[in-house]
DNA sequence: TCTCTAATTGCAAGTCTATTGCAATTACCA
DNA sequence: TGGTAATTGCAATAGACTTGCAATTAGAGA
């Protein structure tokens, strides 16, 4: 598993290096995108010792690499993380009251997409897909 | 038009002054969604004297009304906001070169909202979706 | 029209997320 | 083992947005 993570880090001129390691491991054990604030306190609980500034050079690596999804709620004002490496392409929701977002295991939009690219001329590279309201038990 | 929209302000307890005014015509002469420091250039440029902070403070209640929505696209780290009333519920794509922003006149999600309530048992208030990739000029 | 009250505004300062510069450290290939 | 490039921490900075407070303004009622 990690063996594939540390190949694609190479092809990009990276290193796993321990610090990295950390990061994904947190993202690992987490069923819900964090922020890198949360990650960096999650850390900071396991006793890791890493930086804000280096959680942050951390997310922006994996992402651009594609082991890691970057992910922004609707006026939540910051940015999220989770693993994107082995997962199914998803969505996500969010409870307006209490904060808890859940999985969407669908995406709806390959016929859209491919609409779009017709109508509009744009070629689509991405799309951001994100409900918010209220959950079971918030409602 | 305008009575409406003075109606719906007083409705919440507000006023429709010489500023909001001027917030609403940038808006409404815009075809596409504004930040709010862009918005204060174009009101700077049309000799209007408004501080940044009141445009966030005026966008906050236009949007918290419903006669203003915001739109946050994917990475850009600000929000953008344009009218919404009287206009139909749409999305948009961005170019992710030039950053140019087209609308797109449609909404696929009733039936998918349907079934992500049925499926996760949340209450769906609000969906977010954006697409970017690049348009015609920057392929 | 005048007055009074609450809403609105501007200015200064502050908060929070995220980024950058730079020197010190670390990983790893030759 | 040495050399070089990537990585990291610390301090400073940038940028979006918010808050406190005093001054101004709108407009409802006298």
């Amino acid at each position: 598993m990690h063996s594939t993570i540390n190949e694609d880090l190479r092809a990009a001129g990276h290193r796993l290096t321990r610090t990295r390691r950390a990061v994904l491991d947190v993202l690992e054990r987490t069923k819900y995108p964090l922020s890198a604030s949360e990650l960096y306190q999650r850390l900071q609980r396991n006793k890791v010792s890493i930086d804000l500034v280096t959680v942050y050079r951390t997310l922006t690596v994996l992402r651009d690499i594609g082991l890691v999804a970057q992910i922004e709620l609707h006026q939540e004002g910051q940015a999220r993380f989770e693993i994107q490496h082995g997962r199914e392409h998803h969505h996500h929701i969010r409870c307006q009251t209490c904060g808890k977002i859940a999985d969407l295991l669908l995406c709806p939009l390959k016929k859209i997409t491919a609409f779009i690219e017709k109508e509009t001329k744009f070629i689509v590279n991405e799309h951001t897909l994100e409900f918010s309201g209220l959950c079971p038990k918030c409602q």
